[in-house]
DNA sequence: GACCGATAATTGTCTGACAATTGAAAACGA
DNA sequence: TCGTTTTCAATTGTCAGACAATTATCGGTC
């Protein structure tokens, strides 16, 4: 079998686009295996080297895996929850530091977003749940802990509430989301003052929680994010400064 | 400068993943050109098919593009709102089709992201959003408007009222969330009865919007959703007969 | 029957080369 | 001197053939 490609175009490109297409119309299979790579040159009428750039190109998107060794080749991946986050994440990463998306729009975003499992979160909320969110609470509140280990145990107590919705792709829009804002929060230094404020924030909203009480949820989500607006805009106007000083115009 | 890698390993994986991250970190600016693969290949130590290897992976991810001739190259590709909507969409596509999720779950993530996104939508609609909700209301009523277009219409009327938050960021989110979920709404056959409480469901929600009440939006938009989900479990039984008859257990 | 080595298939990588493209410099003419 | 054309050099896109690394499978041996 010759497939036909446009000459004057990038031939691995087009072969990428063909094989995902195939993928995505189902007509390959989840862990379906593809021909080798010499069968597809062969197909293609290319060179090896050119069909494994398309190939590498699929990879990359997490599409296909490949296996060397006997019985080996390029597979079909099943596309789980956990490679699609990976991938979401950094395509948001991406996008708020390449087109400089502040703070404010970032963080309005992500507390709307989470704002919206709430409701689903009281109503689903299981044992297991409530734990996680108590634990990350109490983890927070350790002596001496760094500020990164503080951002991270604040990520893990979101996502918890999240995963009370028992939504999977809710939580994987949520993860997106909220991951994606760690670059910016960590720019933020948390005094003393401003961990026992979100400690006793976060304590509230966990209560609401386990007493599927989502008005009160909502009204302590608003509590949050309202002052995280305001630490954000702390650092802001604290970059503010220097910046003016250090550096001249032009 | 020779860059390590550790050897019994991917080495066009490690290679960029290493870009990757220079990408990331700001280290590697916007519209910024790379070294020439024959650099790359001398940086890392490696064959120039093992740097091509590499570079199709970021270019699969929308990194980088690559331009041929003088003072060509690889250039740090400005992720766009766009590209980044469409990897959204192709990645949340996938999710959905690969791990079989059930209309319902998918239904409810959308419904829910999108109730996040009305008190905002209230509070800065502007002319413009409000004139195209009203444009595609009027064009659902078109008579002998085929299923398909119904649908990609309902799209464009729940893409602008998104869009009225004016954050682009929840727009990307929730602009991923909603045409992900097409091929299961495009499942559904709109009778005429269905059409005009859809309809009517989105003329509420637009004059809600439009008073800028946003607990009157909120109830508007339960019952479409409530509704969506009537629809899809009627889908639904009509195809568990069918195949109960036509296919043999085994 | 269980264990072990040869074998074949397949991906990963290298080397070297040529084609295609494109910007820039050089040559040329008015 | 200015503008046009030609040439050139840099860079990516592609090809061909080869070898290394890995791994399942098939035989052989104990």
């Amino acid at each position: 079998m010759r497939t036909e490609l446009d000459s004057d175009r990038d031939y691995s490109q087009q072969i990428a686009r063909t094989i995902r297409d195939a993928i995505l119309d189902g007509q390959l299979p989840a862990d379906g295996r593809l021909p080798s790579e010499s069968d597809l040159a062969a197909q293609f009428n290319v060179s090896r080297p050119t069909v494994r750039e398309a190939l590498k190109r699929l990879a990359a998107q997490n599409l296909i895996r490949t296996q060397r060794g006997a019985s080996g080749g390029a597979f079909v991946n099943r596309l789980g929850f956990d490679e699609a986050q990976e991938h979401l994440v950094t395509t948001a990463t991406l996008l708020l530091s390449m087109n400089r998306v502040d703070f404010e729009t970032a963080c309005e975003s992500r507390f709307a977003l989470e704002r919206a499992c709430l409701p689903l979160a009281c109503a689903r909320r299981a044992p297991a749940h409530l734990a996680a969110l108590r634990a990350e609470i109490a983890r927070q509140g350790t002596e001496g802990l760094s500020d990164e280990d503080f951002c991270a145990s604040d990520v893990a107590f979101h996502r918890a509430l999240v995963d009370a919705a028992a939504n999977p792709v809710l939580s994987w829009h949520l993860a997106g989301a909220v991951e994606a804002m760690q670059p910016l929060m960590n720019m933020i230094t948390f005094t003393a003052r401003s961990r026992a404020r979100i400690i006793t924030l976060h304590q509230t909203l966990a209560d609401a929680v386990a007493a599927q009480d989502a008005q009160a949820a909502s009204t302590a989500m608003d509590a949050l994010a309202a002052y995280t607006l305001e630490l954000g805009g702390q650092i802001r106007a604290r970059r503010a400064r220097p910046a003016r000083e250090g550096t001249s115009a032009g």
